[in-house]
DNA sequence: CATTACCCTAGTAATTCAATAGGCTTTATG
DNA sequence: CATAAAGCCTATTGAATTACTAGGGTAATG
């Protein structure tokens, strides 16, 4: 399961392309619009910014905007930046790699060779879609 | 990502099932070979055998079994068992649904769609594979 | 009847999650 | 230049979850 923070992401995301405006969206509208807490948007959204996925203006007629088109922007990069690695085990995540510290030995692990399978399918759909799908 | 719980879960079921012996498997012989603590095991044998994918044995000779053909064990319901909801959103899960409290409009929400499309094509992986594929 | 091996209840340290609080800095505009 | 708007930054916190550990109870076998 997704942690609220990745869903509201998702969620501010989408609704900041769902405008396509030239004036950057505040922080106050996408949280009202979308029943998030205001102060744990900001958090989001600027480790959103600091991802390089969200541009911001500060000041009056400030706020976020988007930094590339939506239809450029894959689910996958986005999940990878506020939920972590896709992949079920950290010894098959391609971008957090990790040894698990129970495995005796990694070539002959049992769940191993299925996991990639799991994370390979998971990919498949999830860099295929983008920012442009989340309505 | 799956808890460790789940991880050391697989494994020892992996482990019963290639062993394919009649006499029951000791959980410290599981313990020990596949590197979890053991009470820590205990707790999960426990629940694999409340679920229904385990029977056991007390005394001398005792152990855990398996009560089906690893080829009729999906993985997808040994995950649900112990791990939980395999979809990424409470609102999209099969088997426990739950509202999102964040929603104004279930019908209307942006992510919906698309995570019923990942649901299913994880789910499309996880029920065909069973105990027999995790070697 | 003693040993073996699973069963059951409790507790707990560490970490993560989901915020909350409060002030600071930058910018546009009158 | 003053003021209000709007994002930026630091710190804290309550609740839940995770990953165990401790210690004994109970049933079956030989």
């Amino acid at each position: 399961m997704l942690s609220k923070k990745t869903k509201y992401g998702l969620k501010a995301l989408s609704n900041i392309a769902r405008k396509q405006s030239d004036s950057p969206v505040l922080i106050s509208d996408i949280a009202e619009e979308e029943n998030i807490s205001r102060k744990f948007l900001e958090i989001i959204l600027l480790q959103l910014k600091n991802s390089g996925f969200l541009g911001s203006k500060k000041g009056k007629g400030g706020g976020y905007y988007l930094l590339k088109k939506p239809e450029d922007i894959t689910v996958a990069d986005l999940i990878r930046v506020l939920e972590g690695p896709i992949a079920l085990l950290p010894c098959v995540s391609l971008n957090f790699y990790e040894k698990c510290d129970d495995c005796k030995d990694e070539k002959t692990c049992s769940l191993k060779a299925f996991m990639i399978d799991v994370r390979d399918s998971t990919l498949e759909i999830l860099e295929k879609r983008t920012l442009a799908d989340l309505t």
